[in-house]
DNA sequence: GTATACAGACCAACCAGTCGGTCTTTAAAA
DNA sequence: TTTTAAAGACCGACTGGTTGGTCTGTATAC
């Protein structure tokens, strides 16, 4: 409902009339409507955010923590599509001390990718003329977009979506010599590979 | 106001404050709050809308014409930041009748764009593998994501920001041989070129 | 003298949150 | 095993503050 119409453009009756509940009952779980809006920003951050950590620690290299973040990510659209538009659409609307607990764990998910960004840098394998701050937003914005538009069933699977944008991601960080010939196919992390357990 | 707020977090008596004026002048030039939601969204659209249209007119080849649109959307940061803001945070309290005149700009935006990758594949400048849609939607949220950490002044002006986009895009649609060597170069649109005359 | 621009007190609707009360579960006491 | 009392879960009518919008009145421009 919040995805539909907006943090505003739902009231707390409305939330009890379609969940079949009273308004009693919403009180007794939770203190404020804004409470809710907290739970449903946490429960999405937190869980890519342990994703995104169990990706960096499963690969050593960069390129494939790279790959892995993003598959990880884009994957979650198919769960927790609803949960991603609430949290980039009514964020504003959150009190500062939810904010902040909310903001503590975005930076942390941030700081995943923009490190694999700088060792993919000083590895050799990224070019050097990137800047690792921009391009980790770059990448990000290009990932989180998907929310304004992504609906299932489309044409095409998530996971398709994801092999996309990884390997646009990767023509554009990888260095020259690493797209050419077989070298690229060989960078790529296999759909077995990919599914590291959790 | 919006920006900062959301669309509910600002009352009329805010706004009829912070400028200095009344709520009887308000409603002179405004019939609804919503109204004046839809005059912000639709001042940025059209520009932008406008400035992608020319830049798409002026360069032939789609290379260049890629480029002009990235470079001409990403300058409107500086003039419209907050429009913008408000264009991608509130459109959902936009009124239905008012939301699909936005709509229809929009999608005009977004096809300007796709045509422009569209053409690139086809004059054999672009990959082959890289799909026109979700290329297009990529890219999009790339350089729309934007609003959510650029702030002036920031580390890095809007050009060269809009520069780092354009180098990274190209880096993912062009062909592996247009990347290599000098060629590269003479694809970039020279700072002056990318001013061409509105 | 008519239309436009603006002012600000006022109002009706709406909505998050409250509060007294009921039903159900739990677990200790008899 | 039965009794009982306390805690937890849930209900829904009600309220007080807020807010978009109205309306009457005034000043200025043409």
């Amino acid at each position: 409902m919040f995805e539909k119409h907006g943090f505003h453009g739902v009231t707390v009756n409305q939330i009890v009339d379609k969940t079949g509940t009273s308004k009693g009952g919403f009180y007794h779980h939770f203190t404020s409507k804004d409470e809710l809006l907290f739970v449903i920003h946490d429960a999405f951050i937190t869980y890519v955010l342990e994703k995104a950590t169990i990706a960096t620690e499963t690969f050593a290299n960069p390129t494939e923590k790279l790959q892995a973040i993003i598959k990880v990510f884009v994957k979650t659209f198919d769960l927790y599509k609803a949960h991603i538009s609430v949290f980039y659409q009514e964020t504003i609307y959150l009190k500062p001390a939810y904010e902040n607990r909310i903001k503590k764990k975005r930076d942390q998910f941030k700081q995943i990718l923009l490190n694999a960004i700088r060792e993919g840098k000083e590895a050799g394998e990224f070019r050097d003329d990137i800047p690792v701050d921009i391009t980790t937003m770059a990448i990000l914005g290009m990932v989180n977009w998907t929310y304004k538009w992504y609906q299932q069933p489309g044409t095409k699977t998530i996971d398709e979506i994801g092999s996309i944008y990884v390997d646009l991601i990767l023509h554009a960080v990888l260095k020259a010599d690493s797209i050419s010939g077989d070298t690229y196919q060989q960078l790529l992390i296999s759909s077995v590979k990919q599914d590291f357990h959790i």
